[in-house]
DNA sequence: CTACAACCTCAAGTTCACTTAAGGTAAAGC
DNA sequence: GCTTTACCTTAAGTGAACTTGAGGTTGTAG
């Protein structure tokens, strides 16, 4: 008892460090976000390196990030054995995002502040109010992340002055 | 065509202003998150202001809150008429939610970018690695904002010195 | 006065991220 | 040897956040 070895991880395992439900990880594989290999009675088992990918993410969902663009960084890369300089670029990519992510919501946070202090409670002169027009996103289905990966239409704004 | 008072807006206005589609509107509206009155003709007529809260549920979205806590939120604010005192004590609940979330990502990217400098890649002796354990999350349903309101249970990561 | 755009309601469909259920195998404990 | 526990698969169900469609009314433009 004196090995303390990293062995590999079966699903239960996982599904208790990872903080999520064995049904979970059965659907991150089905949808190839983390891998794992068989035994001869066809159980799974997890690499370690995995229940890293399930933080990852589990954090990245908790901002809102669907699991459709996790997976997108996640295949950036390569498959099981990952090179340093995989990680960097995914991670690079990333920090990009994320910047993105932090910084609308520190709009989102100063905007309430400064809709207080503001005439915005009274209206009409709010330097803020201005910048609601924004924001579009189509297709069907809830959508998080409404800044997006690429493509974004920008909504002209037209019907603005045209007003009587 | 001179005068250029603030006038109520119609549901398409709303529309094109938030950057939204009419069905959202209405279903906002359904759910009691904005609110409209009706013309004479039974169209509705939308409260400048109700742009604001429109902006302010899109953005919170955008970062992963549910519209369930948005809702919570808003309603913090007694209808139609705010009172500045009740805005103030519903931006502050929010700021700190909002600066929680902030720190996940600021985690959730360091955590990404330590991860390439350390020995991760190699794994064993990663300082983050014990990070892992944590998060949990029941019930049915997508699960965004991980970190929820009250109650979470703490998940013990029992299983963990018990292994050959 | 007739088109037509913009609005209305209500019901049903869709996507995402899971969970639950049903039915079966396989190694481990008594 | 039998039962329990952990695992397997496949299919169907669920909740959130919308969208789409069908069918109907209103009001402005030609």
């Amino acid at each position: 008892m004196s090995s303390r070895i990293a062995k590999d991880l079966s699903v239960g395992q996982m599904a208790d460090r990872a903080g999520v439900a064995v049904s979970t990880l059965h659907y991150y594989e089905a949808e190839g976000l983390i891998s794992s290999w068989r035994t001869s009675a066809n159980h799974r088992r997890y690499d370690r390196r995995e229940l890293r990918r399930v933080a990852i993410i589990r954090t990245a969902q908790a901002v809102g990030v669907p699991l459709s663009e996790i997976k997108v960084m996640l295949d950036g890369l390569p498959d099981g054995r990952i090179k340093a300089e995989d990680w960097r670029q995914a991670a690079e990519v990333w920090a990009d995002r994320l910047d993105q992510q932090i910084e609308t919501l520190q709009q989102l946070r100063s905007q309430m502040g400064a809709c207080i202090g503001c005439g915005c409670l009274s209206m009409d002169h709010c330097p803020l109010y201005n910048k609601d027009d924004r924001m579009a996103g189509r297709g069907a289905g809830p959508r998080y992340w409404v800044g997006g990966p690429e493509e974004r239409d920008e909504m002209e704004r037209k019907a603005d002055d045209a007003e009587a």
